[in-house]
DNA sequence: GGGCAGAATACATCCGATGACTTGGCTCGG
DNA sequence: CCGAGCCAAGTCATCGGATGTATTCTGCCC
């Protein structure tokens, strides 16, 4: 079908050229579905489509505009469809993260702000003594949310935090069966904490990267005992 | 909006849970809206914004199927959110790049076959003596669109497919102004090459590291001299 | 058995109308 | 003069139905 198709790519083109900037409110639906030679239902259609992966944002009784376009909007985007992967690839994300973890958590060893390398402090003290399951996945991701942040790199953060999303379940499963993974998880976390407060990019992306492998090996040792995967849903 | 919101998760839930399977075909508009309790107007903006990111797909006279959902099916959909990146962000994508490519590199000297290994020299061969910029370019991006599909990680090849295609403009650019860029690309993917048929994943991979830091060193170099970025488009 | 015409099926597109929400201005009381 | 609340305009949300178009299947004809 080419109507709505057309009208995606020309939206898509009107931002690309510059001709709609980030911000921007678009026409009426009523007016560019007239410009673009299409009706209003096709024409939301396109709009939709395009609002679903965050490249607009409409607000009824408002209007449509451009959103920021900024790399962190891939986040959102990308997870929508991580979520769609089946279980079958959690190790391949799972790789992908050993890739890109270690590597933002280096470079968050020269670029972090001491304030922010406190603040990691606080965040791991503010756990307590015996964490439930859920608030110490809920503090394992925004620990290393913080860390992929202070990259610098805001493509690959919003990676890091796509592909941590769909490793998520995988993480709490071993919480559940691995009575040392609290702990192991605990430790790991203030040793990079602390490599980041003593400026080590080395140390700091060794840590990360036996932390990632751990839940890997792991994973990969417990779907070769069960002969099959575990339901991680 | 919730009720074309609600439409597209309950579509994903659906796909999620098992109930719909890649391959099926899913009811007819018709029954499918009055399933979830809307109209067909507003379903078709639910199933053309998953067709969109290549979940669903569409067939006019036939049906609307659900994807392989291969972590394939990425790619497309993440080139085009990338696509919208302003030049910006370009430095950093090629960072991104510079994590992954190697990576992949490395891990595909362990598993390419020698077959595979023997085509990306008849690759090379193909190109002849002197190459127009646009057949190198083609060139430079199915030699390592083989390598990253050989490294046996989908998803990893899915990611560097995708930011590849974001780096694409700044290669050709590269290309068009740079004298030695031709000549260097030719030699380093002939070194790559080399490293893969006798497996040697760490040459391997340090080539490949060099070949993007190149691309790399250059644009950070030119932006720094322009004072402000050249237009990639 | 093969090919073609036509029916059946399903999506594509459009139109017009009505409802719901947001914003901003306006009125009115303090 | 200021603020609260009301009101109207603007815009998206949703619907139902009608018509066009592409694909597939079926059955007839050769």
């Amino acid at each position: 079908m080419a109507l709505t198709d057309d009208a995606i790519d020309k939206i898509k083109q009107m931002i690309i050229s510059g001709r709609l900037a980030p911000g921007d409110r678009l026409p009426r639906e009523a007016d560019l579905a007239t410009q673009l030679g299409l009706s209003r239902n096709s024409l939301r259609e396109a709009v939709r489509a395009l609002a679903l992966i965050n490249v607009l944002d409409v607000r009824q009784g408002d209007g449509t505009y451009v959103t920021s376009l900024a790399p962190g909007m891939l986040t959102e985007a990308i997870s929508f469809i991580v979520d769609l992967q089946h279980d079958g690839s959690v190790l391949e994300f799972l790789e992908v993260r050993r890739l890109l973890e270690p590597a933002a958590t280096s470079l968050a060893a020269y670029r972090m702000s001491d304030e922010d390398v406190a603040g990691l402090a606080d965040l791991l003290d503010s756990l307590g003594e015996s964490p439930t399951l859920e608030a110490l996945v809920e503090n394992d991701q925004e620990f290393h949310r913080r860390i992929a942040r202070a990259s610098g790199n805001d493509v690959l953060a919003s990676l890091i935090e796509s592909v941590s999303g769909r490793t998520h379940r995988a993480r709490v499963w071993r919480g559940l069966t691995q009575d040392s993974a609290v702990a192991r998880t605990l430790d790991e976390h203030r040793a990079i904490q602390l490599a980041l407060a003593q400026r080590q990019p080395d140390v700091a992306q060794a840590y990360a990267s036996v932390h990632v492998a751990g839940v890997e090996q792991w994973l990969r040792r417990t779907l070769a005992e069960a002969g099959d995967q575990p339901n991680l849903g």
